[in-house]
DNA sequence: CGTCCACAGGAATGACGGGCGG
DNA sequence: CCGCCCGTCATTCCTGTGGACG
């Protein structure tokens, strides 16, 4: 009972007291926004300058902004926000308002438009409104009063995905209907494709600005890294190469920013779960390895039925198939197995497009002349995560532990 | 140099389920 | 609540193709 005690209070402790490696573990998440952005300066001016009308009240250019994930794009947007509405409120300038949306969460045409409401302030029911009705009274509150409203559409990928770009048209159309006042649009995208799928009025309207945000490199990451870190952990207790360990492991996904910071927030939190006191290479290490099986055993997870078998083959072919044909083989004894009825071959070859996609897996198209032109596949994920995952899935599980035993040859 | 392998991958079509407007 | 429509998954049928082989 004592000890059981112990053990509590020490954990309580560790939850509520100062924890030995972080400041403000905060500093790390990803919706933080630091006072300084490294290496994107030139990006902030760039977007600053676009809005400057702003202060005259006077509409700006509609700002569409690209880049991949992770390279500072919503960062960069809320930075130049926060510093324009804090300016705007100390110098008693009120010719402006922002409405910031992420189309990921506010995912239909309805909610957008509530979202864009609250943010200038008007009052809207949650519900029991036409969606054309919240249209109407946002314009008319925005024409009454002489205000340029931006609004900020972040991943509005998402929403055109979903709804298509209905709503987008008539945002850029509003200021047809508006006398006094303006609105203009920020939007926020990593896929570059869905900007082909716009109706091109849209298009071209949405995109009367483009700014591509390139991938950060290592030497750039790690200086973000650093950056956070002087925030977000005591000092003297990141070991040296720590911050470089991770940059390097996040510039080779894509220099996605925001992977480093987590992979770094993962790192810390390893080495306080053991109690050390200072972060070292070794815990990056375990923090990556965490992520990456992590991440792997979630998408394997999700998979729908046939992705499974079809990961499930090529793991049990060694993790390589030197052509579609010969897993395609190998799939129909697996389904041959479990009393599956197969998929044709021609539906395994777009299963393995998508999971090729998903990154759980490689192909590459490879001519063997004489021999025909097929895809080889390779697994993207150790074979061993594929088989652990399975065998707790509740469908495969009995099959698949027969198989660690059986093989399939 | 043409052939022909072993598929890739596009187009048309069907089965199914779920959301939405009336 | 019902019917309708749309998106997703899957099949069928098809045309296209890089390069080793003869």
């Amino acid at each position: 009972m004592l000890l059981a005690d112990d053990a509590v209070a020490e954990v309580i402790k560790r939850a509520l007291g100062e924890s030995r490696v972080f400041r403000n573990r905060e500093a790390l998440s990803c919706d933080y926004i630091p006072n300084k952005l490294p290496h994107r300066e030139e990006y902030i001016k760039r977007l600053a300058e676009l809005l400057s009308p702003l202060f005259r009240g006077e509409k700006p250019s509609n700002v569409l902004i690209y880049g991949l994930t992770g390279t500072g794009k919503t960062a960069v947007v809320k930075y130049v926000v926060r510093r324009f509405t804090e300016y705007a409120k100390k110098a008693g300038i009120d010719t402006f308002k922002f409405a910031y949306v992420n189309c990921r969460n506010e995912d239909t045409n309805y909610r957008v438009l509530l979202k864009i409401g609250t943010d200038l302030g008007v009052r809207i029911p949650f519900t029991g409104l036409s969606v054309a009705e919240l249209h109407n009274r946002l314009r008319d509150y925005v024409d009454s009063r002489r205000v340029v409203v931006s609004v900020v559409l972040d991943e509005v990928d998402f929403l055109v995905k979903k709804v298509g770009d209905d709503l987008l048209y008539r945002l850029t159309r509003i200021n047809e209907e508006l006398s006094q006042s303006n609105v203009s649009i920020v939007g926020i995208t990593n896929d570059v494709k869905f900007i082909e799928t716009l109706d091109p009025r849209v298009k071209s309207s949405l995109g009367e600005v483009e700014l591509v945000f390139p991938p950060y490199d290592a030497i750039q990451l790690a200086d973000i890294l650093r950056e956070r870190a002087a925030l977000a952990f005591r000092e003297g207790s990141l070991e040296e190469g720590v911050i470089e360990y991770c940059a390097s492991a996040a510039a080779k996904e894509h220099g996605d920013a925001r992977r480093a910071l987590d992979l770094l927030r993962l790192a810390g939190e390893i080495a306080e779960r053991e109690g050390a006191s200072r972060v070292s290479v070794e815990h990056a290490k375990r923090a990556r390895e965490e992520i990456e099986v992590n991440a792997a055993a979630e998408v394997v997870r999700t998979l729908p039925h046939h992705g499974k078998l079809v990961l499930l083959s090529l793991a049990a072919m060694g993790g390589f198939a030197e052509s579609t044909g010969s897993l395609y083989l190998v799939y129909r004894r697996v389904c041959e197995g479990l009393m599956i009825e197969p998929l044709t071959q021609r539906r395994i070859s777009d299963i393995v497009s998508e999971l090729d996609m998903l990154g759980v897996l490689m192909s590459r198209v490879v001519s063997r002349g004489r021999y025909g032109k097929t895809r080889e596949v390779s697994l993207g994920v150790d074979p061993a995560i594929v088989i652990k995952v399975l065998s707790s899935d509740t469908k495969l599980g009995e099959y698949v532990k027969l198989l660690k035993v059986g093989g399939i040859r």
